[in-house]
DNA sequence: CAGGTATGGTAATGTACCGTACCAGTCAAG
DNA sequence: CTTGACTGGTACGGTACATTACCATACCTG
């Protein structure tokens, strides 16, 4: 709560939390720099003693913060299994989970400053890149892995495959949705993207029907 | 004085020349608010008021730098039509080009710096996305209405299928390139990655020997 | 060669901000 | 009630920066 009037005295967890809020409105917002401290303390009252408390300085703050966005926004992916019978089915599961992820406001935020901010922080970005992109990459390449050990689908390489994915699920639609050029898109509209961009990976705008020489080759 | 060599005069058109290429550096590699005028005259000689008499202020240095890093680099996306008998050699041509593109340091800049910023910029992040991924993601779609038309191949959604592609050639590379974690790719990896992506696009993984329900359906 | 204009170098002005210090009020324990 | 740790509010030191001002000098025009 941002009242204005003496706030009230708050237990240490609920006060990090509410620094946190603040700090990613503000720097998501408004990028690393641009930021400033009493900007974040406008905006749930108290002293800068808190943030330097918790935190160390504006880095520490800024760190904290978009490691533990990314750390929530992408638990979903470590963690489960992908249900589903057929190949497609997996896909399509893995498909909505990412494209709801990459679309939440933590992770657009996250991705609106990492970019800019990635030669400041190098580790910051490697770890970013590790734990989100990097890791539902190497996911998905491990269920190709064992589909193209089942002998049903046919490519060379699966974490390349992977990587082209990816890639396609992120797509303009993304990039439109961080430069604030059209808003997230809704649950139909996500269900439309996931399925179009799964039955590309799967069968090729071809559609089965034509054949020619593939020209694959890694390199 | 022991100055840089009291900075010779110089034309009107150099030196506007040289403003943009000392501030891109400065710019793309710092950010916006993270840059100053000072370091960008630093990098030059001369006086501040070259850029104020110039640019008028610091926004109107980054959004000329921006827009005309843009142009630039996108300029061969516009003009030329794409050679090639067959749709794969045309897809291929399309994506070698976009990728080198992507991969150039002035859009990689371009892109740095544009996320964050897009919120201060609005107009600047719409300009650069219509001029950019949006024409190759039109141009695209022209091309693949037109095998469409000869019956070559079996979409409902040109438009969504471009962007996938656009999306696909995209990727965690170019991801990876622009938070620093790798350098651009090499010629024949860019080959390599180009004949991957387009391969994927046109048949999908089951390389055409599959068929299970696209359950491909427009919104 | 004279006079004007633009430029290089530097200083000045006003502002913003990080990080810290201080003080008065608040909570918790004894 | 008293004591002490913590916190809200605010002010401060030092610095950096955007923008303007100033002056001496180089170039250009006549």
């Amino acid at each position: 709560m941002a009242t204005p009037a003496r706030a009230k005295r708050m237990p240490q967890e609920e006060r990090r939390a509410a620094i946190l809020e603040a700090a990613a409105q503000v720097f998501f917002e408004q990028g690393y720099a641009a930021t400033s401290i009493d900007a974040i303390i406008e905006r749930i009252g108290g002293s800068k003693r808190n943030i330097y408390n918790e935190f160390g300085n504006k880095e520490g703050l800024f760190t904290a913060l978009v490691t533990e966005s990314a750390d929530t926004a992408l638990a979903a992916l470590s963690v489960e299994r992908f249900p589903g019978r057929t190949l497609n089915e997996i896909l399509l599961e893995f498909g909505r989970r990412l494209l709801a992820i990459y679309m939440s406001p933590a992770l657009i935020g996250v991705y609106r400053s990492i970019m800019t901010e990635a030669q400041r922080f190098p580790e910051l970005a490697k770890g970013f890149y590790d734990k989100g992109p990097g890791r539902a990459s190497g996911r998905l390449a491990e269920v190709l892995e064992e589909a193209k050990a089942r002998g049903e689908i046919r490519i060379d390489d699966c974490h390349r495959a992977a990587d082209h994915l990816v890639g396609m699920l992120r797509d303009n639609l993304h990039l439109q949705v961080i430069l604030g050029l059209r808003p997230p898109p809704s649950r139909a509209e996500a269900e439309a993207f996931v399925a179009s961009a799964i039955g590309i990976f799967l069968h090729g705008i071809y559609g089965g029907n034509h054949r020619s020489a593939p020209k694959e080759r890694a390199q």
